[in-house]
DNA sequence: CTGAAAGCGCTTACAG
DNA sequence: CTGAAAGCGCTTACAG
């Protein structure tokens, strides 16, 4: 059996108080109490339950990281990011994955009904105005990452941005046939960065049409998968005239779009967007989204939300970075 | 101020104790009082606090996976066949990332002390005989992932079979001056690929030399990286004779190494290890291993053990796949 | 610096 | 089918 405060109070022959207090930190503990209580504590395998502290506490110290793991490779940056800042505040850091599969505004509620933390991190959630709107209703410090609201905290990305500065690198280089290797269009990312290419397009007053958009059969990830891109590039090499460059909805895709080309024995330029670690390694050229900084921000302005709930609140859209490689040079 | 289980009883009319049947799912509660209790909590956003129940109740119905996120490339495999086995059973699942940088064991401890959940899924962390044998004393339901260990429930793989089947493949092939491009050597997968590296040499009677084993500078994540995969790879682009062949302990590593010779105009071939969702896309030769049965299997053994705490404890050791595409023939 | 006691929000025999 | 009451393992004013 677990021991409890009684045990390490009874064997120490103290009250349960001074225990407490001993792992609490409080400094009102006479130094020689605090290093018998330590001792024993440690003797017999003692440490305060999570759950009866929290409970009594009403304090948690502690975030919960709300996020489709299954299809964030950059996931790995936030995590970085974040950690950097709460370590040193000794906030525990906890991660649920939220399975996109299943519902994602559901299982979100369903996790703040539980009160586990004292705030939440929603990382590549895109969940709508609206359903952000409900949430408001469990009054608990909430912060977006990769995701803008005006509603809460968030930290995110031009998207159109990034999608008009990839496709208008490749107009003004002069392939004005370009095409938009596609994601899910019901994708928020995906859908602004479509809408980037076609500004760029349209700046370039070329009439956008359906034909620009090719898309994979796989849907899973949102289509954000190796064997979506290849599928996807397979088509557009199917396609006569050839067009004469793509943008890339994602560097996941790119690089099964790339495998395409090879088996093609095609060679068309390419750009693509994250800027993953191995893009570097496979010389994509891409949009740049600086993830590590971007865990950071969003978690201290949690912290930040959670020590004042009545600050203001805080949206900041980065601006994404193209990252020119070989891949959009052949 | 969020509800407690006394405001809905007050509004419904009923004990507390009636209130905390509904959401227990005992059934022993008459439909109606169910109905009236489920709308008004509804309407009130009630919902039971995870830290009050688990307080109360003394079952935690939670799982929680301790992995070096960081690190983990495949993670999200294991992931997948976890939740798939734990979805059915109604059990949540937690992850808690361990810092590789911050001493893994204390990590480990600290968190098994919070007793946070029902059981713990070790995923990669490689503890020591001594640690493990340490851990015991908290007397909880373990289960390793990526390790084996007769002490515990354990599902890992054979990276000594592994690292021969890759070597031997290599020298099968004629190129009898093959080289280990390895990663920290202290690490224990590192250390079993490279014994098996070694076992396929004296195969051959090719005597073993230092020589054997090149290393990058990079050494973070346990020289896991990219950037030290392109490192080691120029440094052997720099000897003279240059090897016949390369046997790389990652696939992540590869893509580096990949790098290096496309830069110096080299072509060496390689065979690595992992089998990443990207490998198959860039055509890497390597060593196959299914995390995702993995996963699925770790989390069953996790639970049949907080089920049945004395059952027999169950070690298995996958048998890895060599995978041959393009990387290894040039 | 320390203790007695109330309380955190639940669950669960027990009794009816 | 339902309620009163004890208890889960802690924290924290309050008093000394």
């Amino acid at each position: 059996m677990p021991k409890t405060i009684y045990d390490i109070a009874k064997a120490a022959d103290v009250s349960i108080a001074t225990v407490s207090r001993v792992f609490s930190r409080s400094n009102t503990v006479k130094e020689s109490t605090r290093k018998k209580i330590l001792k024993i504590a440690d003797e017999m395998g003692y440490h305060p339950q999570a759950y009866a502290q929290r409970l009594a506490s009403k304090k948690k110290n502690s975030i919960m990281m709300l996020v489709p793991v299954m299809s964030n490779h950059f996931f790995t940056e936030i995590l970085k990011g974040s950690q950097d800042i709460l370590v040193d505040l000794n906030i525990e850091l906890t991660i649920q994955n939220v399975n996109q599969e299943m519902g994602v505004f559901k299982q979100v509620e369903q996790i703040l009904k539980r009160q586990w933390a004292d705030g939440y991190l929603l990382v590549s959630l895109h969940l709508s105005d609206q359903e952000l709107r409900k949430l408001k209703r469990f009054n608990v410090p909430l912060s977006l990452l990769d995701d803008v609201s005006p509603l809460y905290d968030s930290v995110g990305f031009d998207n159109v941005a990034g999608g008009y500065k990839a496709t208008a690198y490749l107009l003004g280089k002069g392939y004005h046939d370009v095409v938009f290797l596609s994601g899910k269009t019901t994708s928020k990312p995906v859908k602004e960065r479509l809408q980037g290419f076609k500004n760029a397009l349209s700046e370039y007053q070329i009439p956008f049409s359906k034909d620009h958009v090719i898309l994979g059969n796989s849907m899973d990830r949102d289509g954000f998968t190796e064997k979506s891109g290849y599928e996807a590039m397979l088509k557009i090499l199917m396609s006569d005239p050839l067009p004469g460059a793509v943008f890339c909805s994602s560097d996941i895709k790119a690089i099964g779009a790339l495998k395409a080309m090879r088996d093609e024995n095609v060679n068309l330029p390419l750009v693509s967007y994250d800027n993953l670690s191995i893009s570097e390694y496979i010389g994509l050229s891409t949009v740049h989204q600086p993830m590590y900084d971007m865990g950071y921000q969003a978690t201290k302005h949690l912290i930040e939300r959670i020590e004042n709930p009545f600050a203001k609140i805080c949206d900041y859209v980065h601006d994404p970075e193209l990252i020119i490689r070989s891949s959009s040079e052949v």
